[in-house]
RNA sequence: GCCCAGGUAGUCUAGUGGUAGGGCGACGGUCUCGAAAACCGUUUCUCCUUUGGGGAUCGCAGGUUCGAAUCCUGCCCUGGGCGCCA
């Protein structure tokens, strides 16, 4: 969330900011109107109730000395009527705003390159070259079914299409890439939290899914919503706290669920794009001067787990017409698909600057007084997709598929994935 | 799910209808060569306001009242007991 103040001073600012993002910027004019109206009526509520609290304290002194008290009183009794009027006017106004509030989104950086969508991303940096094959690489799906450890069939059948279990080695490497990421990460300096996947609206809501992405998150009868990834317990965690200690750094593996309402026949095949999926996810909550050095850093954190796997990817800057809702500015890792021939996103890394920090109160003190503290998050990474790269980087012709070799120790020492 | 006890500022705690008080911690000052102790002072947040202030705030949301931390209703959370249970 933007602070209303700044909304209110700098309406230009972020009007540009909107229409930078291919949005309009009626809701600006809208806020506008709401916050003056809202204002007026503060300043009306404020005087009456600056006398009602006047009065009452010479009624309290009149009764304290026995003295009659009726026609004060009496007094009080029309104003408050009109006090309450005002009150639900203010209310009204109030919660208008908010809602607006809530769904302006974040002012990119300046470092965020101006654009209208994916394909004006530029491309920060490509690390490690594509494997040049003697043989034609097959896509992920066929490598998984041929070796019977990815079976789409029955993840349909048990839940539905986007579903996939994994069988044998596949579940043991889906696994093995957990704690591989999780040790990686936790060396480098994180703390290893294990989270909830059950989440309030009000969790969800500090980090920015609530409620423009409703349709988007899976609603549980009893109101919690399915974690679309572990940024939103992870960050809440601080939610309405003062953090001690900064900076903080937590990472945490959790299940991710997504709808992908508006997604359907992309991905359709293989496990891309799935309703439930594995992610290991580095959060960091700094103050706002560190905030973009920690982030190049957290890049470099998740980009560790592909450099150590050996998987070829590139590094891209999203730009104001594909960033997020929340975000100020994001780095995309790519990871090289080969029977696509595309880079592919495998995480996604992102300041939030005091979006988040300011929806979900998360502040640190400082001797001026409370300041919110700036969140960072970035996927290292989402478990699936590497599933994806690595049978399809490291397979082989006759159909096996090699286990990169800083995986052998989580995997009993196997080398390589062969059908029994 | 039921019963009981709780939730007051960074933290602990007092407060049963009349301006949220005290302890600790922290910070500032006096004193001192310096420090400790002692003493004095400051220490909720947020919003509005032309800088004088004002308004809200005692888990959250309503209600009663001239006036609510206090009374009423609903909800959330914590602890304990009972029930159920992987």
């Amino acid at each position: 969330m933007l602070e209303l103040k700044f909304v209110r001073n700098n309406p230009d600012i972020v009007g540009r900011a909107l229409i930078n993002r291919n949005m309009g910027t009626e809701l600006i004019d809208s806020l506008l109107e709401y916050d003056a109206a809202w204002r007026e009526c503060l300043a009306e509520g404020d005087n009456l109730k600056h006398k009602r609290n006047v009065v009452t304290r010479e009624i309290a002194q009149l009764k304290k000395e026995n003295k009659d008290a009726a026609s004060k009183i009496n007094e009080m009794q029309g104003i408050n009527s009109r006090i309450k009027e005002i009150d639900d006017n203010i209310r009204n106004y109030k919660s208008k705003i908010n809602e607006i509030m809530l769904s302006i989104p974040n002012i990119p950086s300046e470092t965020t390159p101006v654009g209208k969508d994916e394909n004006d991303n530029p491309v920060v940096r490509v690390v490690g070259k594509p494997r040049e094959f003697t043989f034609t690489p097959k896509p992920h799906w066929e490598i998984g079914e041929e070796l019977n450890i990815l079976d789409f069939e029955r993840g349909s059948k048990i839940a539905g299409q986007g579903f996939t279990v994994y069988k044998g080695m596949g579940a043991k490497l889906e696994r093995a890439l957990i704690n591989f990421m999780l040790d990686v990460h936790t060396r480098q300096g994180y703390l290893e939290v294990f989270p909830p996947v059950l989440i309030n609206e009000k969790a969800m809501t500090g980090t920015g899914q609530l409620p423009k992405f409703k349709d988007d998150m899976y609603l549980c009868t009893d109101g919690y919503y399915l974690a679309p990834t572990a940024e939103v317990p992870v960050t809440n965690l601080f939610m309405d706290e003062y953090v001690e200690n900064l900076p903080v750094f937590l990472t945490a593996y959790t299940a991710c669920f997504r709808r992908e309402a508006g997604k359907h026949g992309q991905d359709t095949r293989g496990i891309i794009r799935q309703h439930q999926f594995n992610k290991v996810e580095l959060v960091k909550f700094v103050k706002p001067e560190t905030s973009y050095e920690e982030m190049e850093k957290l890049t470099l954190d998740a980009e560790e787990i592909l450099k150590l796997l050996k998987l070829p990817y590139r590094v891209i800057n999203l730009c104001t017409g594909d960033i997020g809702f929340s975000a100020a500015k994001t780095y995309d890792l790519e990871v090289w698909v080969p029977a696509q021939k595309k880079y592919r996103e495998i995480s996604s890394c992102s300041n939030f600057e005091n979006f988040q920090a300011r929806r979900a109160n998360i502040r640190f003190r400082t001797p001026e007084g409370p300041q919110f503290v700036h969140t960072l998050n970035g996927s290292g990474l989402a478990v699936g997709r590497t599933v994806v790269a690595i049978l399809e980087n490291y397979q082989r012709e006759d159909g096996s598929v090699e286990i990169p070799e800083v995986l052998r120790p989580y995997m009993g020492g196997a080398e390589e994935i062969r059908k029994v």
